[in-house]
RNA sequence: GCCGAUGUAGCUCAGUUGGCCAGAGCAGCUGAUUUGUAAUCUGCAGGUCGGGGGUUCGAAUCCCUUCAUCGGCUCCA
């Protein structure tokens, strides 16, 4: 007998030899059906491997992580089935479970293709296999033996895998006649995946390094029901339709060139008024903090960056120094704000009572993103960041990190991202010679980072190994209304460049001593982060951030003068209003607007022109009443207050 | 950069196996209408079919090349 302990701490005993699926079983045959793998002794393991010794367990439904890992990982599998009976020969990379779905990575063979008009049969395939039940079961096998099947087989990818792997660990899993090297669990059969859908194909190179093979990467998705796929195809279609390419052109709020070129955006009026409303904020608030805000050009002499070493790191991959008429003479585009900044600090000297020095930027900066790299404004080449940095003495370092926290959170409070996590890089502690600086101040910094996270109350992960070479660093991702996570801020320590540009301020010592310096930005840049605003409000900005706040709409043009007056005023008290005074019907006028997703819609006809009033109708909601114009004024300022109380 | 797909009017899309002056809706401009809470009607204009080269009697359609866009490019068997 064994005995097994549930996570609710209940043990029970059981015969010898038993499996997680024959307990669940037990527990009730819905159970059984539900259950996908169970994580045996802390190990996550197939519901069908005997368990031979007392242990803990706890299985895996959809709920589960872990359960949807071995349904999508079997899922994988499924979709090699289908690909080795629809193209003989195909030989087969890698095959995971990711955050949703799967997918396999493929080599068709030499002058094959695999586009997406193939999928619709392939994915008739893997139904048809599904609905044989097909038991997905387990063989260990020796290295040799592996290496044998694999070789007979001519799966290069595959035996280039087992010829790293330890002998003893090797196992194989079988589906039908499929056989796929794996370290599983894999569900009992195909029987809970019911609802099956290809998505996409893709090129990827073998293990991801690009001098070697391209395969073919077919993504696809599972459902142990057909209602939870259409949901994830709405949820698709949803995210489609908020994608801040499509809405940045229908709201003209920017756009991009050929002729300027490729991956430079240029922000139409609308969106720079959006983009101008978010650093007004940001500056006032900026201002209130202490910081001091500086301006620096675009170029830099190339020695500069020869100092800040990020010349011979990232040199050959950026844009190319500029020559000037001058011999030997050459700039670069910045691709950073803090040489400069850190020149600024240079210029003047500094006691250790002037510090922290927080010296603020919205600088924009040059990357030369590799052309298959730029995505809308989320990957460009020419960007504005809310750049800043903190020059501070070592003690100051927590105090520092704490005031940008809570930055963060005012600022994310602001622009209603409610939701977000943060991730703490440290150091990896096997491989300290990748980094620079003092392990000391290594240990001092990492401790800052942690105390004044827990003493911020935020939610972190700590992720050692992650850091960058010159420090320590926090990153926040938020969640947007549809559940995706993105990057935005980030807080990063650096003993780097204060050496490298030899900075100093006197201690109370008199001696000079180094300081630290902190990047940090918040919304990261200006152009990423209206493109994730866009995709969360789907264009439906807060009344704060929306370029245009108001649109009058006269129901006809005997009130186009009235409408006039009215425009006047409210322009006048700082509210950007247009009007529309075309010829058409109020129905049209409506429609037309709600469309271009302004605020509030100010409809003006016989009645308002009477009692000197305006109508209101809010977007998305319609009809709101008749207010005075003062009224409405007034109306319009407390809402933007309350959205953002600096 | 690499793999695959795509590129027709400002936008969304038609355009059969190569064959009459390349079409539609929306947007734009005309004119009429003067309208009360999500689409009034009329007319007009708009395209070197991404650019270049080729095959052909004939190319949006086939081939080559180039540019751009989209999906991706280790969440390790």
């Amino acid at each position: 007998m064994v005995r097994i302990t549930f996570p609710d701490g209940s043990v029970r005993e059981y015969e010898n030899g038993i499996t997680g699926l024959q307990i669940a079983e037990q527990i009730s045959p819905k159970l059984a059906k539900e259950v996908y793998s169970a994580t045996v002794n802390g190990e996550v393991r197939d519901l069908t491997r005997p368990i031979t010794a007392d242990s803990t367990i706890k299985l895996h439904k959809w709920d589960d992580e872990e359960g949807k890992h071995a349904f999508w990982h079997s899922s994988a599998h499924l979709l090699a089935g289908a690909l080795e009976l629809l193209y003989p020969g195909i030989k087969f990379g890698i095959g995971p479970a990711v955050e949703s779905g799967f997918y396999y990575d493929v080599d068709p063979g030499e002058g094959k293709v695999i586009t997406d008009t193939d999928l619709p049969a392939i994915e008739s395939k893997m139904k048809e296999l599904a609905a044989g039940n097909l038991v997905y079961s387990r063989k260990e096998v020796s290295k040799k033996e592996a290496l044998e099947i694999f070789t007979k087989k001519g799966d290069e990818y595959k035996t280039e895998l087992i010829s790293e792997l330890e002998d003893g660990t090797i196992s194989l899993y079988s589906q039908g006649d499929f056989t796929d090297l794996c370290k599983g669990p894999h569900l009992p059969s195909t029987e809970p995946l019911k609802a099956i859908k290809l998505l996409s194909v893709a090129g990827a190179y073998w293990r991801g390094n690009e001098n070697r093979k391209m395969l073919t990467r077919i993504y696809g998705i599972t459902f142990p029901k057909q209602k939870l796929l259409d949901e994830y195809l709405v949820f698709l279609e949803e995210a489609r339709k908020r994608d801040h390419r499509k809405l940045g052109r229908e709201l003209e709020l920017f756009t991009f060139s050929p002729k300027v070129g490729m991956g430079l955006p240029l922000w139409m009026p609308k969106g720079a008024e959006l983009r101008q409303n978010l650093i007004s904020f940001m500056t006032k608030v900026l201002k209130k903090r202490g910081y001091k805000i500086v301006a620096t050009p675009h170029i830099g002499n190339v020695n500069l960056y020869k100092t800040s070493g990020h010349y011979e790191k990232y040199g050959k991959d950026s844009f190319q120094p500029i020559s000037t008429p001058q011999e030997g003479e050459q700039f670069m585009l910045k691709p950073m704000n803090c040489p400069h900044h850190c020149e600024i600090f240079n210029a003047t000297p500094h006691s250790y009572k002037d510090l922290p020095l927080r010296m603020a930027e919205f600088g924009t900066v040059y990357r030369y993103e590799q052309s298959g790299e730029l995505h809308g404004l989320t990957r460009v080449r020419s960007f504005t960041q809310d750049d800043a940095h903190h020059f501070c003495r070592p003690d100051q370092l927590k105090d520092e990190f704490k005031s940008i926290i809570d930055l963060v959170q005012f600022i994310f409070k602001a622009v209603s991202f409610e939701e977000f996590t943060a991730q703490i890089s440290l150091r990896d502690p096997d491989n300290k010679d990748k980094y620079i600086g003092t392990d000391e101040n290594w240990e001092k910094a990492e401790r800052a980072i942690i105390e004044a996270a827990q003493e911020k109350n935020l939610q972190t992960t700590v992720v050692p190994g992650e850091a960058a070479f010159y420090g320590p660093k926090l990153d926040f991702m938020v969640k947007d209304a549809l559940g995706r996570k993105w990057q935005l801020g980030t807080i990063q320590v650096d003993y780097n460049l204060p050496e490298r540009f030899d900075l100093s301020y006197n201690g109370s010592d008199n001696q000079k001593h180094r300081p630290v310096m902190l990047h940090r930005a918040i919304f990261g840049s200006m152009e990423r982060f209206v493109a994730v605003l866009i995709e969360n409000s789907a264009g439906k900005f807060p009344l704060w951030l929306a370029p245009e706040k108001a649109v009058i709409l006269p129901i006809s043009e005997k009130f186009n003068d009235y409408a006039g007056k009215v425009l006047e005023i409210l322009n006048n008290s700082d509210i950007c209003t247009l009007i529309d005074e075309r010829s058409e019907k109020i129905g049209k006028k409506i429609r037309d607007n709600e469309l271009k997703r302004i605020p509030y819609l100010l409809i003006i006809g016989e009645k308002e022109v009477e009692n000197g009033t305006i109508s209101v109708r809010k977007q998305g909601e319609g009809d709101k009443g008749s207010m005075k114009i003062e009224e409405f004024v007034s109306f319009i300022n407390d809402e933007i207050k309350k959205e953002i109380a600096v």
